[in-house]
DNA sequence: TATATAGTCAACTAAATGGTTGATAAACAT
DNA sequence: ATGTTTATCAACCATTTAGTTGACTATATA
């Protein structure tokens, strides 16, 4: 009855989030912590504006979280935002891991077949 | 002398690739072992040409290789990559957790000093 | 040779992104 | 009350993305 997965919609926005080097150069900021929109966009060669809707885009992909303090609206890592794509990242990788082992043994076994096999 | 950070671009590509369902479908199922065009293409009700272009996204991200079978292009998960991805999240995430324990601690001492100080 | 199968290329459209400038809101400071 | 700082909203433009259809290449097969 939903027109689209919810976790595939929170899965789009926050890779969607991480795809630019800006977005990314914020989070890193941030994980030092806490800083205002002035403080993150100072860095950049770029309007004020332009860096603020970057840190909407973060923001809407739950990645963090924003409070107020008199006219600042200083932004925070949402903590175990990034667990979660690593989380999923992690999943496929473990099985991809796996299924590489399997296929190193199965090599491994068709190695020694031959190996069986050479002297007949 | 170049135009942007390859890295950064290295790691545009990748998040950007996975910020779409489809192309995380197809590598959740290219975890389980290789796969051709079409029968990537077979769950997806879209044309075979939009399909093949997801999987170039892919592969132009480095997320997946692809290898020569008569008139077949099986694609194959690229070894490594998605350690790469779960690397950066993960070295921002250790500073942030590092970060809010520095903090945990720092709240802690304010609220032992308060202690200490309330019965002057 | 002809024909089917696997896959890509090219041109087009609709929608989303990322930047700009200019106006505005909200909290402070004088 | 007026002005300053912090930040956002709105309109606009250029570029990119994601899908379509139709033509095409290349390999396999009858």
């Amino acid at each position: 009855m939903r027109e689209f997965d919810e976790r595939d919609d929170a899965l789009d926005k926050a890779f969607l989030a991480l795809a630019d080097p800006v977005r990314r150069r914020i989070i890193a900021r941030l994980s030092r912590g806490s800083a205002t929109v002035n403080e993150l966009a100072e860095p950049f060669e770029m309007t004020k504006q332009a860096v603020s809707r970057h840190i909407q885009v973060l923001e809407h992909a739950g990645l963090i979280t924003r409070s107020r303090d008199g006219q600042r609206r200083p932004c925070h890592l949402a903590p175990g935002a990034l667990e979660e794509l690593t989380a999923w990242i992690d999943s496929y990788r473990l099985v991809a891991e796996a299924q590489f082992r399997r296929l190193d043994s199965l090599l491994d076994n068709m190695s020694n077949n031959v190996q069986k096999e050479e002297p007949s």
